[in-house]
DNA sequence: GCGACAG
DNA sequence: ATCTTGTCGC
């Protein structure tokens, strides 16, 4: 697939300028209906270590079909900065994306989408990048509240609202027991769309299965290494 | 000034 | 993300 060059900012100024700039591309609306072959993105990384991304190709009606490796040396990484995630861990997932045979429908990232301080998390700045829709699914908050308490039940979702009382994505319990994702739009889906989405996939345990895989699969390379 | 803070 | 043991429960 195409992979335009991913720019590495040298400061938190430009980054945010960059991501200022990026934020006005993002479109919040569309749906996934029909979509079958997605990347689900994951990364690794312990100190002394590079850092290890997984793109798994997954077939929606097949299950997974591919695995793509991407490794970033930690000498070369970005600061990991609350806010500024996307410019530490895209540069690996892109080399991930690469390794893949076909190019996917969408972008499924482990991360936030549009719910971020400003509107660029990094599902949505690789949407943007790649020109794909992407959604982003967080295992905790990075910004914003829920619009009220979130019932136990499995698939239950609660709005997700800004400062401003912005609806930004959704906070759901895809577990009865499990503490909820925060899922939002990444690009060019919007936001009851991108929940849909997610409520759709194969759901063994707290993560979706295709996140699910990815993450296990970065844990093992990453511990290949050695 | 204080608290919050994806991975 | 990772550092870390046992422990509760299906």
């Amino acid at each position: 697939m195409e992979i335009p060059p991913f720019p590495k900012p040298g400061s938190l100024e430009e980054a945010l300028a960059l991501q200022k700039a990026l934020a006005g591309k993002v479109v919040v609306a569309g749906s996934l209906e029909g979509v079958r072959r997605i990347a689900a993105l994951d990364a690794s990384h312990r100190r002394g270590k590079p850092l290890l991304a997984v793109a798994v190709l997954y077939d929606l009606e097949r299950g997974p079909l591919f695995v793509g490796k991407g490794a970033v040396p930690e000498e070369e990484l970005f600061p990991y900065v609350p806010g500024f995630l996307s410019f530490r861990e895209a540069p690996a997932y892109l080399l991930a994306l690469k390794a893949l045979p076909e190019a996917p429908e969408a972008l499924l990232v482990d991360g936030q989408g549009i719910a971020h301080p400003r509107g660029l998390g990094i599902a949505s700045h690789l949407g943007v990048h790649l020109d794909l829709p992407s959604v982003g699914v967080a295992k905790s908050l990075l910004y914003g509240r829920p619009e009220g308490p979130l019932p136990q039940e499995r698939g239950s979702a609660v709005r997700l609202l800004s400062p401003e009382d912005r609806p930004m994505g959704y906070v759901y319990r895809s577990r009865a027991e499990a503490r909820p994702l925060y899922v939002s739009p990444g690009h060019r889906v919007g936001l009851e769309e991108a929940l849909a989405f997610v409520r759709a996939l194969p759901t063994r345990f707290r993560l979706p299965e295709p996140l699910r895989l990815a993450h296990l699969e970065a844990g093992r390379a990453l511990k290949a290494l050695d």
